[in-house]
DNA sequence: GCGATCAGCT
DNA sequence: CACAGCTGATCGC
């Protein structure tokens, strides 16, 4: 693709029409409310749930792209200075809600960028999912895959999002007179919790502005921000932590669960690394063959559930794809080439190493696991221009974030204490004060 | 005071 | 390790 044409996901100048693929913030790192740069293409849902991350947004700004049909775009060739057609056919990404792929034809060929997606290969879903990459290949074949490779490494293997959802409501139905927590980000996990609301008919706590996204995306009287009314609480995840069960269980017995891809997201309590290595060390063990020292929940023996410690379990409920979907994904699209648009893993591997023989006239590549190799393919990758960012984790928005700090603190109570107590306001509380 | 960026943390 | 995110400090305007 030319420099100047389209950028996905990214947000520096010099291109004509620029595509977001779902609202998670390290795929809007450089987008702010004052957005003016140039005509901005999502999905519908995505355009929804704009101005609740971007208040006072110009929506105007804003093209809408349906899935499953083709938009064309008309645009300037950066080297001709001609008029060029750029089409464009959005794909649910099935990674959170409004999240896309999206697939380009014009004078670069044709290229899939798929986002972040999650690709399950069983059941209904993933049936109607395959058959509309299908039809949308139709007429094409890829000249370059730019893939979601964050589980890009055959370790990673998890089941579909649904056996998952029913593990996490058994470890509650088994827990009846607990309090249960549920790490989860802004956007993302709806399904999960929906799945445990209808399953054990109740309600889910959230924290009000997640109430509100509840709210966009049509979910009523399932979630509430009153605690009296539940015992189970969706929160931040970043207020999930073994500190904060450890506080929460001061008062009331009270489990968390993490729902993640990964099964090492939580860490233990301060001066205590000898605790984390030995757990790490167990959890490779098990996924060996060998019991290890984690206590594996009997119900769930062999399963990917943890007891990663006496008050947290991790389910492996994952957004992303795990290898055998990506490898399925890629022999479906037989693209030329395939390029990772993760690289910030220090496990990262270029996907043609695994899946170049899969590809259309690659020879299997080398594993990048070299940090300066690494740097260097992500150069390319902007060079390029069709933008694979890479997954650096901090936030721009954190100013914008900040004057939205305050009516997250629910309890009314000043935020600049310690950090567990801080956890506590966001979200983990117990004592209603409502 | 504000936005952008970074370090640190979860 | 790091799925995505928050917070405080600092700097230039």
């Amino acid at each position: 693709m030319e420099k100047g044409l389209i950028s996905v996901d990214q947000w520096t100048q010099g291109s004509q029409a620029y595509f977001l693929t779902h609202l998670h913030s390290d795929h809007t790192k450089g987008l702010t409310s004052s957005w003016a740069r140039g005509p901005l293409f999502c999905s519908r849902l995505t355009a929804k749930l704009f101005p609740l991350k971007f208040p006072g947004l110009n929506l105007s700004l804003l093209r809408v792209l349906d899935t499953g049909s083709w938009h064309s775009i008309s645009l300037i060739s950066p080297s001709s200075r001609e008029k060029t057609v750029v089409q464009v056919m959005a794909i649910d990404a099935h990674h959170c809600p409004g999240s896309i792929m999206l697939l380009f034809r014009g004078e670069f060929g044709c290229l899939l960028y798929t986002g972040d997606f999650r690709w399950e290969t069983d059941g209904e879903r993933a049936k109607i999912a395959r058959n509309t990459l299908l039809k949308a290949l139709k007429d094409d074949a890829v000249d370059i895959l730019y893939l979601d490779n964050t589980y890009c490494n055959p370790k990673y293997e998890f089941p579909c999002r649904e056996f998952a959802a029913q593990q996490v409501a058994d470890i509650i139905a088994s827990h009846p007179s607990h309090d249960i927590i549920i790490g989860i980000d802004t956007l993302g996990k709806e399904e999960l919790l929906l799945h445990i609301s209808r399953l054990l008919n109740i309600k889910i706590w959230v924290w009000p502005e997640r109430l509100q996204t509840m709210q966009l995306l049509g979910f009523h009287d399932i979630f509430t921000t009153k605690t009296s009314l539940t015992r189970v609480r969706a929160v931040p995840r970043y207020s999930f932590s073994i500190d904060t069960l450890e506080e929460l269980n001061t008062i009331r017995p009270t489990i968390g669960i993490m729902p993640s891809g990964l099964p090492w997201l939580v860490k233990p309590l301060k001066g205590n690394d000898k605790l984390f290595g030995s757990l790490l060390t167990s959890y490779n063990r098990s996924k060996n063959g060998a019991k290890g020292g984690i206590e594996t929940d009997k119900m769930n023996d062999n399963l990917g559930v943890e007891r990663f410690h006496k008050y947290v379990y991790t389910v492996p409920y994952s957004d992303h794809s795990c290898f055998m979907e990506i490898q399925e994904f890629i022999k479906l699209v037989q693209p030329v080439k395939v390029r990772g648009i993760v690289s910030s893993s220090s496990c990262y591997v270029d996907p043609l190493y695994y899946f170049g023989r899969l590809c259309k006239a690659n020879p299997p590549s080398r594993g990048l696991h070299n940090s300066e190799e690494r740097k260097s393919l992500g150069k390319r990758v902007i060079a390029v221009q069709t933008n694979c960012y890479v997954r650096s984790g901090n936030a721009t928005e954190a100013g914008r974030k900040r004057g939205r700090t305050l009516k997250v603190n629910f309890l009314g109570v000043n935020a600049s204490k310690t950090n567990a107590l801080r956890r506590i306001q966001r979200g983990a509380k117990i004592v209603p004060s409502e």
